[in-house]
Parts: structure tokens; sequence; C-alpha cells
DNA sequence: CGGAATCATGCAAGCGCTATCATGCAGCTT
DNA sequence: AAGCTGCATGATAGCGCTTGCATGATTCCG
């Protein structure tokens, strides 16, 4: 093993460039303030030294860490993965280090990370799902930002970032109406945002006079592997539906495989609809009409609010809408 | 807005408690040190004042972060979430906290990542990949654990814990030979350990005097959306290969879409194999066969290392060979 | 050409915690 | 009863950085 001789400090820094460690901090943080010449020392001695900052001492001297929760409910087969993708470059690119979580389907775990994330005094907290009372107003009374995305709450604890879960139900209602289906089986993921997709299309297919919906439940995330129960149920039905709407595009694609592994033609012998435009959903065979949600303009926007809420900007807005955009493709 | 007031700080608890702010701090750190009733009226003030520890300053103070960091290539359709999603999850249990970093399939932005790690003073840092020389050097000489996952290197950086990626390319040559495929087909990621299995697989097949393997290279990493241009190219070859071998589940499961779409059965018309036993691999129609590697073992044995390290317990072994195994399924 | 304005830099006081060492007080031993 | 051991707690010196204020050196302009 090396031996692990102390890491360089400022001072030394600042010793070998012949300043004073306050200005080889500003050099750091602001390189335009200190002289020309001076700043041509300091880089020197930095890669003299091999000084690594320390923002830990950093992050508690100016009292902020240039880092940023993240907490999502899942990886694997996740519709977030785009826009977390998305988030953690862009935050990156930002010089900001991302914090990442985990919570699942527990508002507890959600709320033992959010303490987690407090305790680090990250810059913000961007998450999603539901929230418990008390932690409302941990944050609240937090100086960290605070980012809801992927929804558009009522009244959001700090900014929200996402689109209408209502329209998009909504919409897809008329989509598929407009389409000449008559009876749809939606399938949703036992969560609060699906749940509102779900009741905005059976309230608007009711407005539309349609036919019957039938409805199944599938546990969170809406992934791959839940098709092969949910099309045997589907089965089971008294009268098979004509088109399958489903909570994403990953359980799009185990139904259009089994459909067709039953023998159904996808869309004729059976319809199916995803949600999330995920990247197997313009590759599919048939590829898979669905609801296309830029998770990149949700990333971009989150970090727009945080940059200007660490430069001391007061918030713009409360929420911000970036919508949804269906797509209509073969397999509907 | 809230009224920011200042964060309670120790002193503000001890103060409430009646106690100094060391007893507090050992109370945190180690409540059984302190007497019963004490911890007690410490617990009761902690409660009363809202308190949330400060992370930067306990890491200042102890030189310990209590933090890893992650550092994938991806995150969308990568064949390293479960490992990556039983990592975080693990690492949470065990009260630390995640640094994610998105590598990309450049080592310069890895080495960017690892210094921004180190600038936090991380406990650990698992990675996977390519690192550039200089940033060998400066980890070496760091007390972070540094932990290379889903590899072993001749000679690791810190510690390894992974599998040989030659021999798992052996084992399918042998296999598939032993099915008595005579013409494969190789999809490789452009990547090292990809290469690895690719040019183990070719050598065992020449050694078991197979007939002629035909090779083709995708970006990184092996992604569904590669196989329209995947199976096109194969469709092109002189003579069609009997057996695919993809460099990921992801792949393989859009090759057999595009083979179905054409007409072909799978495996009778054009075999397919995967490689690392995503959730979808035993999903699919037909199932695929492929290579498992245990994701959740490889977490668990970084993170038993992070906490003996972190515990000052010299490390044990170099690296940890976490195995394959080959699971033959209805694809090939 | 003198005083004001401007600029680059230094000084030093923390930020909130941990860890070392010292201290006082019980409970034992002989 | 005197001395000792062990335990619970207190006092305190940093950890490495940022930042407001002070200072000295330039520059500017009437």
């Amino acid at each position: 093993m090396a031996p692990t001789r102390k890491n360089p400090t400022l001072d030394d820094v600042a010793a070998q460039a012949g300043v004073s460690s306050a200005t080889v901090s500003r050099f750091i943080n602001n390189p335009e303030v200190v002289a020309p010449a001076t700043a041509e020392r300091i880089r020197a001695a930095i890669a003299a030294t091999g000084y690594i900052p320390n923002l830990l001492a950093s992050g508690m001297a100016s009292n902020k860490s240039k880092m940023v929760a993240v907490l999502i409910p899942h990886l694997t087969d996740s519709i977030f993965n785009d826009t977390i993708e998305a988030m953690v470059e862009e935050l990156s690119a930002a010089g900001l280090n991302v914090m990442l979580g985990i919570t699942g389907v527990s508002s507890a775990r959600t709320s033992e990370l959010i303490r987690g994330a407090l305790s680090r005094r990250v810059d913000a907290i961007i998450s999603s799902g539901p929230l418990e009372p008390e932690i409302v107003e941990l944050v609240r009374r937090s100086p960290a930002l605070f980012i809801q995305i992927w929804e558009l709450p009522a009244e959001p604890v700090g900014l929200a970032v996402g689109f209408s879960h209502e329209a998009a139900g909504r919409d897809m209602a008329r989509f598929l109406m407009s389409r000449g289906y008559r009876r749809p089986h939606l399938i949703t993921a036992d969560g609060a945002r699906a749940g509102q997709r779900r009741d905005a299309f059976v309230a608007e297919w009711q407005a539309l006079a349609g036919g019957e919906v039938t409805l199944a439940t599938v546990d969170i995330p809406s992934r791959y592997g839940h098709a092969r129960r949910a099309f045997a149920d589907i089965r089971r039905l008294p009268e098979l539906p004509d088109v399958v709407v489903c909570g994403s595009d990953y359980l799009a694609q185990g139904l259009i495989v089994e459909a067709q592994a039953a023998g159904l033609r996808v869309p004729d012998g059976l319809a199916v609809v995803g949600f999330g435009n995920s990247s197997i959903a313009g590759e599919m065979r048939p590829t898979i009409t669905t609801v296309d949600v830029d998770g990149r303009r949700i990333a971009r926007e989150a970090i727009a609010a945080i940059t200007r809420h660490a430069a001391g900007e007061p918030p713009r807005e409360q929420s911000i809408d970036v919508g949804f955009r269906l797509i209509a493709r073969e397999s509907a």
C-alpha cells in the first residue's frame, strides 16, 4: 500500500504559491477575482502539491454543499430512468454532485432519506411520490429547495415540475375512443399517479358514453415481468377487451409478447398502449403507442431552479407543467 | 415561506439536556456508552429541538464521510441495474449514503467523478471500467477504499469483486457447441469486458474446431434499440448464423422480436443467447438463455469490505470471484 | 498633484462536530 | 480506611475551508 501521507490543504497550496489561503480559496471559487499573475502561481502550486479541495470543509464554512439529493422509487425497469439519467448528467455538468436514494414504495423510507439528505445539507432535494406530513414540515423550514417531479400537486411543497396525469388519462381515453376501441382494459400500478390517470380515463370514457372499462392492478413498478399474470387475467375476463392500457411501456411490451405468443395479432386481435415513451417503445414490433414525457426537460427545469435558488434568487413559480405528447404508433 | 431559523446544533441539544455537547455526540454515535438516564434526557432534547445532525461537520471532524461513490457507465437498459439497485439498498441499510456518478464510456469523465468523490472524502469508491493511469495513482494514495466491480483485473487497484469474463465466454462457447450449434454470430458492445468474453469465446470455439464465427459490434450499452440494425446486418451475411450471442439480455430480446417479426422461429430458425439474466430474460417468449451474475452478492461483498475498511481492519483479499451461472432456457 | 475610488490581497473569526485527555465519583479490594 | 479500578462525563483543541472587514497598492480625475 502506498504511504497515505496527509492530504495537502489550502494552506499548503498558499504557502507554495506565496499567497494567503484566502486568496487560494478565491481562486478556486472565482478565478477571475485574483490577478492573472497570482492565478498562474496558484495554478502551479495546486498542480505541484496535488491538492484536492475538501468539499466537506467548504460546505461547512459556506453552508452549502453543492450536492443535491435525487430520490427515486426504483432503478430497474423504471419509467423514470431517462429522467434520472438526464438529471444526473445535467447536475454533474452544473458542478453539482448527486446523492441517490431509492425509496421503494414506502413513504417512511422516503422520510429517512430526506432526513439523511438534510443531514448533508444538500442544496436541493428532488423527489416524487407521497410524503409524510411531518417531513413536509421539516422540508419547509429547511433552506434546501424541494422539487417534486413527474407530478403537479395542488399545493407543491416547494417547486413541482411535471405534468397532469389527469390530462394524460383523459387524452388517452379520447384517443382510443376516436380510434374506434370500445372495451378498454386498464392495468394500473398501485400508486397515486397511475391512479390519477386511471380515474381520469374512466371518467372521460364514461362521459364519452364508451362501453365497460375493466381494471387490474399490479405492483409498482409497472414492469415487464407482470405481463404473464396480467395477460392470463385478461383471458379470464368474460369478454376479451379490444385494447389494453398499460402503466408503462415495459408492461406494454410484455403484453404484446404474451398476446403474440397466444396467437393474437397486435393491434388487430388486441391493441396495447404504454406509457412513458421509453426507448423500447419505438423499437418494439409493433411499435408501441404511448405517452411521451420529456424527462430531459424536467431535469433541465429542475436544475435551472436549483441554480437560481443557489444564487439567492427568489422562486419564480410554484409549478412547471412540461406537458406530455400522445404518440400514436402501430400497437393501437 | 416558513421562517428559516437557524438549525439547532449539538450545543443546543446539550444545553437542553443539561449535558455537554461531547456527551450528545457520543450518544449519537454510540448510544450505549452513555448512562441510560442521560440517554433518555438527550433523546428528549433531540426531539424537542428538532435537531438534525450535520454530517458535513461530522465528516470534517472525524475525517470520514459515511458516503460512498458509485460510478456506473449508464442507467438506461444497463445490465448493471440490478447490481446498482442492490448496492444502493444495502449501502443505505448500512447507514451509508450513495453519491452516484454516470461515467458514460469516457475514462476522462470517470477521472473527474473520482476527483469529485475524493473531494467529498468518500469512504469508498465503487467503479468499473478503464481508469486513467494518473487517477490510479491518486486513488492509491487516498484513504478511500477503491472497489472495482463486475470484473477481475490482474492487478486490482484496491479490491475487485466480479467474475472472469474469459471464463464466461469460454463456457458459452462450450455450451453452444454441445448443443449442436455450428455458426455463431457474436454481437459485442464496444468495451473491454465484452471484448474479453468475445475473444475467449472465439479462442475456445476454434479450439473445439467449430465453424466460422462472425462478429459485430454495437455501441455501449448493448441495448434493445440496437436490435434492428444488428438483425439487418445478420441478414446480409453470406450465410445465416444458427445462433446469435448478444452482449445483454435486452439486445437478445430485441433480436428475438426482430427474428420473429421476420418470420424466423426462435430457437429453431435462429437461436439467441443473452447476458446478465436481467428480469426480462426469464419472462420473454421464448425465455432467454443467458449468463447469470449475482449482482446482490457483488453488492454485499463490496459493502462488507467497506465496513471492515471503515473499522480499520486490513483488507482480506485483493479480489473476490463471485462466479456466474449459465442458465439454459428456451432461446438456445 | 492630492484625495477618492478601485483593486488585489491578508487577517481572523467562525462553521458544527469529534476525539483526546482530564476529572470526579462509585464501588471494590485488602 | 486507604488506595485502586473503572465508568460516565466535561473541557478543549482542532478538522479545512469561507467571508466580512481591514489594508496597502494602484489608478483616476478634477
